[in-house]
RNA sequence: GACCCCAUCGUCUAGCCCGGCCUAGGACAAAGCCCUUUCAAGGCUUGAACGCGGGUUCGAAUCCCGCUGGGGUCGCCA
């Protein structure tokens, strides 16, 4: 690697299209972007759409349009094509099955047919003992003529990589140093699942090759897969990327940032009317620093000062109460004619005005009532003060309560269908599994959802205020129910002084 | 549990690589004061951190080791 003449620096961000587009990849794509800037380099989109099941195209259609509203546009795609597509797994099954064969040629790989059982099995014995946990490779000692003819008679196999038996496998990580990892603890990986489409690790060695990735900057977690990623590169005898385990976004707790503890979807943090470069600064001091008492910063500047040695470890917790405040100095430094059309992009636009008329125009008498009426769907969170008695129903403690909003709220973002009919059908359902009075949970919803016990029609609102809001809202609600005190079991003991609970 | 990574104010971080300039700097948050018809904004002030223990050194936040703590991974998900 010393005499070669270094290849041009090309970097990708390659999100699954498996659900909402999430802060982590925006995180992980102004890093790759910032460098690649840096360098004259190039950085592309490549969707990584190898889970056939949890895959949709519309996730795709929603990553695509939050990174060109954050503002991170990658020069090969596969919405604009390049030299090296297409950039969808889906679309590249072939060239994946082409190169298991090479490996298995090479006795590099081998067809497995335990079954998910056997394997179950094995892990809970290997974990009971204590003892690492993977695959115990049965079938690697299997004659690769057996296999042929077990596959050939239609029996359902996966193809694994066979890790070396002994030996370390040691890697350069940017940030880190060299990692090394013992052989003997690294499962054989499963690189071709039964459906004949690859996995991640699979993919994405092959893809980062053959689309001249030099630097792999990704999240920390996967760096304890990076061995097997090594080994993959070795079997096809490929000159290794340069690696960069960026640091872990994380809750306040400091576990991996999640959407049960944050809002983790780009959409809310458009919808909750956050700018995108404003975003896009904060993410920048995830992790980096422009300089020690500066940090603000433009685009432009982070890829003029951008270097991984500015790189901190420790996991950043994202904070909300701090990203807004640096969107509040963003917003002030607009003037009045940006700021117009800001909102305007935001909220004020014509086609979400109109999205709004049906669920008013009988409601209203006069077009000065429209602003009361809907204020809800302009605004980001909502005041539940004014309605805290509602939010009790007759009955209810504030545990039941809260968990209900909570769950309704899980039980929503794995909804798919987030039309006013399919919302409906869920809720009914919901009411029913979980001991709600119809009645009683649809108001509970709409009272979580906009603070206000008179809307237009709750489900038309939810699909109006959107799924991340809608969440959002029902999260925070959920907190302000949990504080609010428990009724008294019994009508107060009549020498009970009354005690005046102000805020 | 096994393996890997990490460790400065509550939070984001500067300083650490190349030990002395650090009685550890900035920002958010908090508290107080000022300004002010209100609310913001703004100004000023305060409290707040080198996890612990050993080394190395004249000298350690900075280097080394151990401990502790936190995190990640251990899926036919990525």
């Amino acid at each position: 690697m010393s005499d070669a003449a270094p290849r041009p620096v090309k970097v990708r961000i390659a999100p699954s299209p498996t659900g909402d587009p999430h802060v982590g990849t925006a995180y992980i794509a102004l890093f790759n972007f910032a460098f690649a800037k840096k360098s004259g380099g190039k950085f592309i989109l490549r969707i990584e759409d190898t889970d056939r099941t949890r895959s949709t195209p519309e996730s795709e259609v929603a990553i695509l349009r939050a990174l060109h509203w954050v503002g991170l546009q990658w020069d090969e795609g596969p919405d604009i094509g390049g030299p090296n597509g297409p950039y969808r797994q889906s679309e590249r099954a072939a060239i994946y099955r082409e190169h298991v064969e090479k490996l298995m040629a090479a006795g590099a790989a081998y067809r497995c047919f335990c079954t998910a059982e056997r394997l179950e099995a094995v892990r809970h014995e290997q974990r009971r003992q204590g003892l690492f946990v993977g695959y115990d490779g049965l079938c690697r000692g299997r004659p690769v003529a057996e296999g042929e003819t077990r596959a050939a008679a239609g029996e359902p196999f996966v193809i694994r990589l066979a890790m070396p038996r002994t030996g370390e496998i040691i890697f350069k990580d940017r940030l880190r140093g060299d990692v090394k990892f013992e052989s003997a603890q690294m499962d054989d990986q499963i690189l071709l699942k039964t459906d004949g489409f690859p996995t991640y690790h699979l993919a994405n060695v092959v893809d980062d090759h053959l689309m001249g990735i030099t630097h792999v900057i990704r999240a920390e977690e996967w760096l304890s897969s990076t061995p097997k990623h090594v080994v993959l590169y070795q079997a096809f005898g490929w000159e290794l990327p340069e690696f960069v385990h960026m640091p872990l976004l994380r809750n306040a707790d400091k576990s991996k940032i999640s959407k049960r503890k944050n809002p983790v979807s780009l959409d809310y943090y458009r919808d909750a009317g956050f700018l995108p470069e404003a975003l896009l600064n904060y993410l920048g001091t995830m992790g980096w620093s422009i300089a020690g008492d500066r940090e603000q910063f433009t685009l432009l500047e982070m890829i003029e000062a951008f270097s991984f040695d500015r790189v901190s470890l420790g996991g950043p917790v994202f904070d909300l109460v701090k990203l807004s405040a640096m969107n509040a100095d963003y917003l002030r430094a607009l003037d009045d004619d940006e700021v117009v059309r800001r909102l305007r992009a935001w909220r004020f636009s014509d086609e979400h005005l109109r999205a709004l008329i049906p669920l008013v125009r009988e409601r209203i008498q006069r077009l000065d009532e429209f602003v009361p009426l809907t204020e809800f769907f302009f605004s980001g969170d909502v005041d539940y003060a004014p309605v805290a008695k509602d939010l009790l129903p007759k009955g209810r403690v504030p545990k039941e309560v809260a968990d209900g909003l909570l769950l309704f709220g899980e039980a929503l973002d794995a909804h798919r269908d987030f039309s006013a009919a399919g919302l409906e059908a869920l809720a009914r359902e919901f009411a029913e599994k979980n001991g709600w009075q119809t009645k009683e949970l649809f108001m509970l919803l709409r009272l979580g959802a906009t603070a206000r016990k008179a809307t237009p029609p709750l489900f038309e609102t939810l699909v109006g205020l959107g799924r991340e809001l809608t969440r959002r809202r029902l999260r925070l609600a959920a907190e302000f129910v949990k504080k609010l005190p428990a009724p008294a079991a019994q009508p107060a003991a009549p020498t009970k002084p009354a005690a005046p609970p102000k805020a």
